[in-house]
DNA sequence: TAGATTGTTAATCGATTAACAATC
DNA sequence: TAGATTGTTAATCGATTAACAATC
């Protein structure tokens, strides 16, 4: 489907999604793209067109209502669609990822936690056993994940990866180092890299003011 | 100085920062334009286009010296000017993040840990104790933290950065959802939003391929 | 010197903004 | 109907890529 978008109009709809739900919580039921423009720091012309990439969800002379758009931008970003997803790496990172992150609203499941410290199998955290990473492969064969998170270092991403990818696995949570689109250009990898966006942020406090 | 390179390059340059210290690492001590773009899936155009911004590190018909250029790009990311930095909110994430990150090879110093929670005060995270958020003023005025780390919900967020900018706090790595930027237009915000990655990642799953 | 590769200018491509006709 | 605001086309702006002269 719709491979034509850009990603600079994809990374937007999450923000989008947010302010519209606050609007909604607020309890408005429409708004038009210069007051959204206004509230969010965009032009309106920007918010217009990012929309129509996807249809016309808007009324002239009314603007849009709050609540069909929101639900479209749900149904665009696949919130509803459930996927499965799997986190290796229960340390510090992994446990405070599956702890911390709803992952019900954001269009994820997750499903098994492995690590491959055997002090750390059979620990519950949160609702979840962590596994060893010896079960990877049987509990992938059964349960098909459609993603893994990885929050584990670079070489055992890189290794791990491989695995996950041959066992059926299509996209990535990527907070290790590994740069997986280098060797796999048909999986969809998100990364989270701490490191550069701290050292962007020393940059520009160095640099800006 | 420079607030005129555009952002697209400042956002690579931690990139460029690893790559070449891995290089490093395998014991090279040069590499081209072409070499080095081959290894990170850019143009070699690119490269020369961001390095150029800052300055000719290389050299005709020879290419970068690696030791060179890695040591220029940590002094243009400050990496080496470090900088006080405070965290506010010892929950899950906090506490990996504390944890998890070095801060000292990416330009900060972590120098003192917040909650609301009084249970927590006192508690040792790596080598911090949890101060209270009471004596975040305090504190404030005698250490002079130039950045504040929001790992707190937005209400929290929305008025503790209040009170952190009053006491001159001038960067954010923020983690909540509270958009700084919107009123605080001379602050330095570097967002962090876990839930924009995964739905980015849930749409690119549903669309792509 | 000849070969290689940079630094830099010019060309292309893509994303944002402006403008306005369509229409609710 | 008049006013408002979208959807969409055109204009502008910025970022990436290509090309090549400079030079090591």
């Amino acid at each position: 489907m719709n491979n034509s978008i850009s990603s600079s109009v994809i990374k937007r709809l999450p923000r989008y999604y947010r302010f519209l739900g606050e609007l909604q919580n607020q309890g408005l039921t429409r708004i038009s793209s210069r007051e959204l423009s206004e509230m969010m720091g965009l032009t309106a012309s920007q918010i217009r067109q990012d929309l129509n990439c996807f249809g016309g969800f808007g009324q002239q002379g009314y603007g849009y209502n709050l609540s069909v758009l929101r639900t479209e931008i749900a149904r665009i970003l696949g919130i509803n669609n459930q996927k499965g997803a799997i986190l290796i790496g229960m340390g510090n990172l992994g446990k405070a990822v599956t702890m911390h992150i709803n992952f019900e609203t954001k269009g994820f499941k997750l499903i098994g936690l492995f690590d491959s410290k055997e002090s750390l199998v059979g620990q519950m955290v949160k609702t979840l056993p962590i596994r060893s990473i010896q079960s990877l492969d049987e509990f992938c064969r059964e349960n098909r994940p459609e993603v893994a998170i990885l929050c584990i270092p670079k070489d055992a991403a890189e290794e791990i990866s491989a695995e996950l990818i041959s066992l059926g696995v299509k996209g990535f949570w990527n907070f290790s180092h590994y740069d997986l689109t280098l060797k796999y250009d048909d999986v969809i990898v998100e990364n989270m890299h701490f490191g550069d966006s701290l050292m962007t942020l020393s940059y520009r406090l160095n640099n800006e003011k």
